[in-house]
DNA sequence: AAATTTTCTGCAATCGTTTGCAGCAAACGT
DNA sequence: ACGTTTGCTGCAAACGATTGCAGAAAATTT
């Protein structure tokens, strides 16, 4: 019994690591290492016993040693700073399950209102993931060096910094906003307004400039915008206040979200007795679970989610494996849904939308 | 130029570790070390050298390095099932940022649809986090123990396992459904009716417990249960039409969370033209921010999340520092809070709740 | 059967910290 | 002046993996 041939029984005692294995199995460490390594040569059945052996004591190897000495840690942390506006959760779950499924294993931090990503930043590279996947405002320049500094990427989701060039994955939200102005004129408004979320979010701006852009283009000046400060319910609430307080008021209205949208709507009916669509046309944009709640029933433009969250995940992967990336910018085509919140299309009228994409 | 009295410059070459410190600072790697651990003995001049020059440098000790030698991990994961119900939201926004100004990190886990957290626990521990905060239905004994062996701390927040002795956190969820039975009673409904959420979560059996048994105490009987199989908006408007259609209908509907309760009230005006609260009451639980809107404005009993999460994080720690827990209970009352959903008191009805508790 | 190639495994260095122990210098007591 | 205490600091051994390199064993060719 000098040679132990077949590997000796479990010795409860000893704390469970690749040397235990090792031990118990009269191989290397290095072995063990191999069996746990996809492609690592290693002869099939040292693999396959090895693995039997590990699950069977519970074994799996140790997360920090690996990163330490890999220098890679399969962490990505995720900034989110808005969790009252339920695109964040939506797409905080989605993005979760797919980076999950592809190996990551994902960090929050939740940006207190208040306080800025930037002073978030910091402690989010300090557990060094590779990536932070940024849902919140932007980031100022020195914050985005410290990122690089320590190695870490960054990526902004649904948010983009014209003014650097980090990565960024957004929805076509120009395009949306100008959806939006044809479905509007298309079903015969013409005083139209816009309500604004964060003064300066690049989601702000973008809807606003293809929005307004698009009425100019068809003849439609004087769109009105009414600052909104914040994606909330309450920001859309007041913000029709005012708008409609002062004459003329608009036939309808084009909110930078859902969640506004609901505000605004419940602003005309309660403060003004006004009905959506009857008198207010009323649109959002993201397509959040809650607009097509029958009471609700909100027209809008629908976020691509699933197609944005595929598009980071790959990002992630490709700059993970040091594949050259051709572009930082990836910006995806929504779509449209209408509901009962706006005018309908009356009989006579034509979808302007239609015209100009045919297919 | 032999001695080198003061630090030399700054070498860019060099990765930036305790040993780079310890070279350029004319001292040993310890000391370094020592430098950053609050309680180590240190001459305070040596200290802050290092801590400026750490500063400048950017550095910040290697957490994998750390957690491996040490066998902490600051980290605690959190395993959450259903962010489309907006408590969740809310609760992990909470729990996030009091986690972390306690000097946590916190992993995320979302449970995709159609699987159980059981399935997610050996990858949420698979990190090694100290503790693992389990937001959505209980655990099977097998994976509790699994978590045990890995030497991770489970703690239930807004969920009991009456099974097992593990730690958990939650509103008093009898008592909320006695104040909600108590305020329908007084208002003078006489048919009750619940709508559960997860057939066997406890949460839809306390709320129900409580309901039903102070109904019974003020002698009402037969209070009608409709399954609503989950905590969603939908299964809130499918539970009110099956529980309109069987006669006699329900004067008042208590619905075990918020969600469910704007579903249900939606189905009562929707599908048979019924007017909230004049025709029927209806009543949620959680207090999640929507609730108060004021196109809904519903009562509900108030889930005391500040100290839900109060109680959660000092759980945390104590544990840690290993201090002895008496209880692994922690059970916190909330409050009703009446809005519009449900029928006012009218004159001459008197409060039992008042009675009951004089202050 | 010898030479060559192929396949697999082990050695040992490494990642960046923490910490018990020993030791040195300065401060103290007598 | 000499022993003793005090205050800091350095040495070196962990923690638990990965990986280039070398070499043994097995398979293949000549």
């Amino acid at each position: 019994m000098a040679k132990k041939p077949a590997g000796r029984p479990e010795q409860p005692g000893k704390r469970i690591n690749a040397k235990r294995l090792a031990e118990d199995l009269d191989v290397s460490v290095s072995t063990i290492s191999r069996a746990f390594n996809k492609d690592a040569v290693i002869a099939p059945k040292t693999r396959s016993k090895i693995l039997d052996y590990a699950n069977q004591l519970g074994y799996r190897p140790n997360p920090f040693a690996q990163s330490l000495i890999t220098r890679k840690s399969r962490i990505v942390s995720i900034i989110v700073s808005h969790l009252e506006n339920p695109f964040y959760p939506e797409a905080l779950r989605g993005l979760g399950e797919a980076l999950r499924e592809a190996g990551w294993h994902v960090m929050l931090f939740t940006v207190p209102s208040g306080e800025t990503p930037d002073d978030l930043l910091p402690l989010a590279i300090s557990y060094q993931p590779e990536f932070v996947i940024v849902m919140a405002v932007t980031i100022s320049s020195r914050t985005q060096e410290e990122a690089e500094r320590a190695g870490t990427k960054l990526i902004y989701f649904n948010r983009r910094d014209p003014a650097s060039s980090t990565y960024f994955v957004v929805c076509d939200n120009a395009h949306g906003g100008s959806m939006i102005a044809d479905h509007f004129i298309d079903t015969g408004c013409r005083r139209l307004a816009y309500v604004a979320g964060f003064q300066n979010a690049s989601t702000t701006l973008d809807r606003w400039r293809g929005y307004h852009e698009r009425c100019a283009e068809r003849g439609i000046f004087g769109v009105r915008r009414e600052e909104g400060h914040s994606f909330s319910y309450e920001a859309g609430y007041h913000a029709a206040i005012s708008l409609m307080k002062r004459a003329p008021p608009p036939e309808a209205i084009f909110c930078a979200s859902d969640i506004i949208a609901l505000g605004t709507i419940e602003a005309l009916r309660a403060e003004f007795g006004l009905r959506v669509p009857e008198d207010v046309s009323v649109a959002g944009f993201d397509n959040i679970e809650m607009a097509a709640w029958p009471s609700h029933a909100l027209t809008t433009y629908y976020q691509p989610l699933d197609k944005m969250i595929e598009a980071t995940v790959k990002l992630i992967e490709e700059i993970a494996i040091g594949a050259e990336i051709e572009t930082a910018a990836s910006q995806i085509k929504g779509d449209i849904i209408i509901r009962k919140s706006t005018r309908p299309l009356a009989d006579g009228e034509r979808s302007q939308t239609l015209r100009d994409d045919p297919a």
